[in-house]
DNA sequence: ATAGAATGAGAGCACTCACTTGCATGGAGG
DNA sequence: CCTCCATGCAAGTGAGTGCTCTCATTCTAT
């Protein structure tokens, strides 16, 4: 992908984040790109192909991917929070709220797979590590898809929430979120 | 609210859920709740206006309130389950898409208040019956604030990914995950 | 130096948007 | 019977919308 045609994208989702599909609009996805709006339609199709060519790019998608949750140590308190951290410092709020903007029916059917890979990635990683914590012996068999899926809701809840309300809902920062969920989560896997 | 008013606000808040905020056009609105399109402006003063009625009605924020969350018998397992079943027998899908349709930058600032008395209703009730708990000693002091936020987290985040992803994501029933969710907690709050 | 590709400028297309206006109609209450 | 109020109807407002067209300009590679 050449300069032009990035730069059109980084505007095209940088707007959406802020405003939504369906209110950005291609004369100020081609202003904040820096071009001129007929060069949007000489390099994509319309304005939809701009933004499905964003979401299928890594960086648009928070880095999340199965790469980040590959250093485990084998001890399940660090790693669970590692599983954590790793997720929350990349999906910040404004990812959350591009994974909002991208939701407008026109384009969610084609753009749902992509958002998909990142709650996928954190969840197949974790189910694979739960099941080799428990092959060494380190935790006895238990429904690992479920508690994956449980753990992961209360990572991704707890993102979801600050993001969308702040402080203003319940004042627990992230550090101390993150230890004291992840203390009980180990108390209840043992 | 009379009746005709009335059909306008549910005939905008079905859109808002299907098409979210800005998609969402005075025409449709007009033409679903069965009326001229003019006698939306004739009832309300612009089409924000019609919705923010609609998102200050209890029934179009999935009747969740404080008093839903009361019949608790201090048995922390079967009250854990009622709370995190009281929350998603009434928070649909439907009434998660309805909440991210509300998103729109246009009304936020002020739909935001409103959305968040959903999550404001089951924390400040959990917080409670949990200090209550301790109090009755039928649990050790511990960071109150903090675990009900990862037991909302828990199932806010189940409730919006089944919504969001369905069963692609991971197929684990409401029923299995409500159990084997709770069940973790129990261990982990003793 | 020159050809070819990329881009800008500007006008314009058909269409939709939220919202308004003027007037006709119908039904309920005195 | 008459009045009044709610609503329907049709037409129209001006301001966008995504997208296209033509033509001029700039840059780069040979």
């Amino acid at each position: 992908m050449d300069e032009t045609s990035q730069k059109i994208v980084d505007a095209a989702m940088l707007l959406v984040r802020d405003k939504g599909y369906v209110a950005t609009t291609t004369k100020e996805i081609a202003q904040v790109a820096g071009v001129n709006e007929c060069t949007l339609f000489r390099k994509f199709k319309n304005k939809k192909d701009i933004v499905l060519q964003g979401v299928s790019q890594a960086q648009w998608r928070a880095n999340v991917t199965p790469e980040i949750f590959e250093n485990v140590t084998w001890d399940l308190q660090s790693d669970l929070e590692m599983f954590m951290r790793a997720y929350m410092d990349r999906m910040t709020p404004d990812f959350v709220n591009l994974s909002i903007g991208l939701r407008a029916p026109q384009l969610y059917d084609e753009t749902a797979p992509l958002i998909m890979k990142v709650p996928q990635a954190f969840l197949e990683a974790l189910i694979g590590y739960l099941n080799q914590m428990c092959e060494k012996g380190k935790l006895p068999r238990m429904d690992f898809d479920s508690l994956a899926m449980t753990f992961f809701s209360a990572t991704f809840g707890y993102t979801f929430l600050q993001a969308s309300f702040g402080k203003e809902l319940v004042d627990v920062g992230k550090d101390v979120y993150i230890k004291n969920s992840v203390s009980m989560f180990v108390k209840g896997l043992k």
